[in-house]
DNA sequence: TTGAAAGCGGTACCAA
DNA sequence: TTGGTACCGCTTTCAA
């Protein structure tokens, strides 16, 4: 049914090998014979067929990419960063979803690797880095994106965490808040470096806030809003109560927010609150929502180029190599607190 | 470096026939043989290559998916009840984003079946038929979602529009609004469907409506937001002014959320609001918006369904199919209005 | 029940 | 500059 090679190669009176030469623009072919092949590939809408040139090259020219969640924005972002790169230089994104769930994420680098993607991009879920030492031996290389593993040598394109957390508060501090409350998310390198640049400012402001400030969720197996929601609660039962809070995410942060109003306080009158992601609904919330963007198409792009960059080295593997974006804090409605009365008492 | 059968019946001292039997679980091997050989599988891990199996058998078990937008809530949620079905039949999903680009969409259209999938299954942009005739022709069969095409018999996996039209103007009519206007969508049967809806309610209970009070957006490139923000602007004009307002989508009532409370109006209490898609964020926003519900995992699934009964069916084409399923209402803030005075004058 | 041989549609290597 | 030949890893057909 389709059109072969050889289907162009006969009506040419050519070889396979020449029309297969001209497909990949070898130089050592006569113009005038290149043209007259290029003129019958496209009268004829030819397409090579993609698993014969993968069986004998070794290469798909297919990059898996596995993410938590598809339905959280950020990692919409991220997916759309990435194919838009690789769109331009002709390879094929595979899109799947581990929905939070680290034995489904096995499942699907499993499928992957099976299909025999050059490489792999993956937002892990994963509480142990085995899963990629696995990976590592079997030969098929990978980047990681948003989350890391300490102690893995691995490439890792994301954003500088402990920034993030450091922003965040600092934005607060400067929205006028005095008690800084953090809702932290589960043990991975992004809620532990948020959590570490929380409290190196916190520090390096000689602010000093009860351990009870700092609250973790009690499940991760929502995206963060329910746990967010129950974390904000025990937060209002304080006292004094926090008068800024900084959300390990985004949803964590629309829980919280919610909560707060459920309990007939305002934001950011009585307490300020600000999320981290940036996702697209942030100015759309309640109380329209402040949060640090973490530049997720940026991302994408950037794991893009290294992830080709990988594939396409000659040489041995290249070195690990890390790429870290730098956030930014996006100023709403949620902190938009006036200025500090200025000498209380 | 990777496993072959070739290794295996190597191993055994059997045949690679024998081995590609035992894989495909073919009825005609020796239980012991059979044995053998999955153990030997087992141990060496062996995946066989797929671009090896497509080549012979013509068949890649890859299913494109083309969205207009995978930033969308609405078709992350789609692509993950599709997953869900494919998965477990080991077919692989190849998502793509149009982001809303007719040409893009065609793009893909083509790089996805230049990568031999085995079905496409298409959310289209086009405003015409002609790239889904170009397809038929070319032999790779596809199945429409979301958005269809009068006059082009094909597979169709949607909601029923107009029925969503009736639901939305029925409910603001039951919120006890009296002077209902419409923001509208393109020329896409999406629109016109729940257009033809609104015009049925209001028919159907004796009401006339101004002819202005049907707002087209001024351009579709946004994904509503933009042009729901301008049309409420146009229709806060009016005299007397709509008091229920049904937006073709979300993000077009998220738009004119925000104009009407600009205007310094309230909602529900003088424009009740009912978007469609209730997008994940629908509860979140400032006013809580209600919405017409349409079920997006489940078209996901079902399309799944019916695309994998087309590519495994061995008789000759199946007749085009066409699966609607009913929409619902989800009440929020924004239609929970009083009970209109009973006897006003 | 098992396996030898012939491809599937390309690419790599080397000779003409 | 061009092309013959030998595969890539698997399935299909048919004979043993």
């Amino acid at each position: 049914m389709a059109v072969r090679m050889k289907d162009i190669a006969r009506d040419l009176g050519v070889s396979v090998v020449t029309v297969s030469k001209v497909l990949r623009n070898h130089s050592d072919i006569g113009p005038e014979t290149r043209e007259r092949v290029l003129k019958r590939i496209k009268e004829l809408n030819y397409r090579p067929n993609p698993a014969a040139r993968a069986l004998v090259t070794g290469r798909t020219r297919m990059i898996g990419l596995i993410v938590p969640d598809l339905v959280h924005p950020f990692f919409a972002e991220v997916a759309k960063g990435l194919s838009r790169v690789l769109r331009k230089r002709d390879y094929t994104l595979m899109i799947s979803s581990s929905e939070e769930d680290p034995a489904l994420e096995q499942y699907e680098i499993d499928q992957l690797l099976a299909r025999r993607v050059d490489i792999l991009i993956v937002a892990s879920t994963q509480p142990t880095d085995e899963a990629f030492r696995r990976i590592e031996e079997q030969g098929t290389p990978y980047v990681l994106i948003d989350r890391r593993f300490a102690g893995l040598a691995a490439h890792f394109v994301g954003v500088d965490d402990e920034r993030v957390g450091e922003l965040a508060t600092q934005h607060l501090i400067d929205a006028g808040c005095r008690r800084i409350a953090h809702i932290r998310g589960p043990e991975v390198s992004t809620a532990l470096g948020r959590l570490a640049g929380y409290r190196r400012v916190l520090s390096r402001r000689g602010l000093t806030m009860p351990p009870v400030y700092v609250v973790s969720p009690r499940s991760s197996d929502d995206a963060g809003d329910v746990s967010g929601h129950a974390a904000m609660k025990v937060l209002l039962e304080l006292s004094p109560r926090p008068d800024g809070v900084f959300c390990y995410n985004d949803p964590a942060a629309v829980g919280a927010l919610t909560a707060i109003l459920e309990a007939g306080l305002r934001v950011p009158e009585d307490i300020a609150l600000i999320g981290c992601g940036n996702v697209h609904y942030s100015g759309l919330l309640r109380v329209p929502l402040s949060s640090v963007d973490q530049d997720s198409a940026g991302i994408g792009e950037r794991a893009a180029k290294l992830a080709l960059s990988v594939v396409e080295a000659k040489s041995p593997p290249v070195r690990s190599k890390t790429v870290l974006l730098a956030p930014t804090v996006v100023a709403r409605e949620s902190t938009r607190r006036p200025p500090p009365p200025k000498t209380s008492r």
